[in-house]
DNA sequence: TGCTCGTCAAGAGCACTGCTCTCTTTTCTG
DNA sequence: CAGAAAAGAGAGCAGTGCTCTTGACGAGCA
């Protein structure tokens, strides 16, 4: 039931985006009264938890799977960055609800977070496997150093100075993700995925991988 | 009328976020006729979109500012980004309106993209200033040549190979800043903004300013 | 002066939403 | 097979965007 439920939802998620889902058109598609539909999902919000959670899977799912049969750090750097771009274009609605703007009186609950490291955890290693020394490197000063210890906590043994290098290039994936999806970039790129693989490559050598 | 509209509007927005933005809210605290709103206003897009306009001439009246008397690249593209983070923690939700998810159904008409620009060419002007040898800078491929060309527009005079990094680390400022809006740090970060003008600076020598 | 005419606002109404409450039906269990 | 627990239905509340009709008001013109 809950199953069927979410598995509906996702299809008017993915039409009409995380505002315009509405519990009651859920239960009219499955030939339910609107009540019904509460006593699954006793408010919208945990509605939206779930198919969060969902999404965060789905996409952990493509992150890892992205991984298989590479070893080169660039590469696999560069197949992470596919597996989240194609994600979002294929599910921007499910993409926006997890890394856009939270909706308004949503505050994500505890369960969201394993599922969303899950992806963090597939770049962390990445990084903890190649062991980069980006040319540009520099130790941090030492008021954020309880900070890198605990950024550290997803790519175990990273050097001081390539943590903050690490977050950043993670940063600028979803935000060159983002920028695409939500048309920051406007019409004017035609090969979006090619300036997106240029991008991508220009942040290996940034990190030294 | 219209200028209290979207005040009334703009903290209502502040408050409750763009989904839980009422035109017969900001009616009722008129004292008005719902109706009546709708005259200036005739949906509610219409009024985001004025919201949208006011956000990006503030963001870009910020980010304008924070170049006067600055000459130093690296100085100036660190006071930039602080421009954008602070405006971001300090209007949330209208950040999350102009850089987060688009509201579903809403389609930015051509109004907001010059008001968008204007924070970019504060940008492109530092880049364009700076004349950067990124020390990672590679010639990008012939296929996005006229894409880089594009890109270029807002950074004239730009070398080839330094246009992609340029890009680049313009998203990862905002998907820095994103990430922290939107709660994707999680809580385990104590000095975010050490670690932000960490980001920044490691950019800043990803850039070669 | 008298009279249109356009602007502004109000009010009622439609179709929709999330959510709660009560009541009935179904299903499982001892 | 009887009783308890679970599942669903239905009505109802308060709210939403938006439309349509009706009424007030003031400027321009004969």
């Amino acid at each position: 039931m809950v199953r069927e439920i979410t598995d509906i939802a996702r299809t008017h998620l993915a039409r009409e985006g995380a505002a315009g889902l509405s519990l009651r058109a859920v239960a009219r598609e499955m030939g339910m009264a609107s009540s019904a539909v509460h006593r699954y999902f006793p408010t919208k919000d945990d509605l939206l938890t779930a198919l969060i959670i969902d999404g965060y899977n789905a996409l952990g799912d493509a992150a890892e799977a992205s991984q298989h049969d590479r070893t080169d750090p660039a590469d696999r750097w560069l197949a992470l960055g596919h597996a989240v771009r194609d994600f979002a274009l294929d599910r921007p609605h499910e993409y926006a609800l997890l890394y856009g703007s939270p909706v308004p009186g949503y505050q994500a609950p505890q369960d969201t977070i394993a599922p969303a490291m899950r992806t963090t955890l597939v770049y962390g290693r990445i990084i903890a496997d190649a062991r980069p020394t980006s040319p540009v490197a520099v130790s941090p000063p030492a008021v954020i150093a309880p900070d890198v210890d605990a950024l550290r906590s997803v790519m175990p043994g990273v050097p001081d100075e390539v943590v903050i290098p690490a977050v950043t290039a993670w940063t600028a994936l979803f935000g060159a993700v983002s920028f695409e999806l939500f048309g920051q970039f406007g019409d004017t790129i035609t090969h979006r995925r090619e300036i997106f693989d240029e991008g991508m490559r220009s942040l290996a050598r940034y990190l030294g991988l």
